[in-house]
DNA sequence: TTCATATGTAATAATTTTATTACAGGTGTA
DNA sequence: TACACCTGTAATAAAATTATTACATATGAA
């Protein structure tokens, strides 16, 4: 995970870990690295719907893809999580404060 | 903030603090106690919204609110921070994996 | 009485997030 | 060729979150 220096970066972050699909996400990565669509079987959601997700979290740098070509000649897209640590806490977020965005986000 | 023993919980804490003006409300709050139509003139926001924001807040014991009566006998509802940290990390989620739903929120 | 302050909420609108459906294109094997 | 895998995305629908508007009620002071 990327380091955390500006408020917006600490809500981006909190924002990737709110859902439950993307916590179960790093809970099975975190065990191994896993393809896309057998990610997808695991968490019994449609690839589309898990590209969304896994999208949120590789934006902030908590899981990271790469393209590999298996034994059997097929593309393969793995997932593998990055460690990270998050102290969270008043002092960490009032610490940010300064730097924290209340405009919508655009995109 | 209340202990953290269910995938659930952790999911409604990392969703109260998935928010700006939440996170903005932390950090005034950690200040000093505020009463709700002063917070909201600070963040510049409306009174109905505010409520929504805090009653998120509360919801998982990060803030806690009271009503208490001003010298000059008005009603007023302050709010004061609980302090609360949070270790989050890849390992914390895995090991609420277990107690984490998939389904829909209710209510 | 009128003004300024405070709390509280219901109803609705706007926006964002989440989810689905429907495609297109690739490789290896039967 | 047809089938069973794989990746990737555009368009749309559904659901949840966020925000606004409009009220009602209460107190103290001018």
């Amino acid at each position: 995970m990327k380091d955390i220096k500006y408020g917006d970066d600490l809500l981006h972050v909190l924002e990737a870990l709110s859902n439950p699909y993307r916590l179960k996400i790093i809970a099975v990565l975190k065990q191994d690295r896993q393809y896309v669509s057998q990610l997808a079987r695991e968490l019994g959601i449609s690839r589309p719907l898990l590209y969304l997700h896994l999208k949120k979290l590789e934006e902030v740098d908590i899981i990271k893809g790469h393209h590999e070509v298996s034994e059997d000649g097929k593309a393969m897209k793995y997932y593998e999580l990055t460690p990270f640590n998050l102290p969270l806490d008043e002092e960490l977020i009032a610490g940010l404060e300064n730097s924290l965005t209340m405009k919508k986000k655009n995109k």
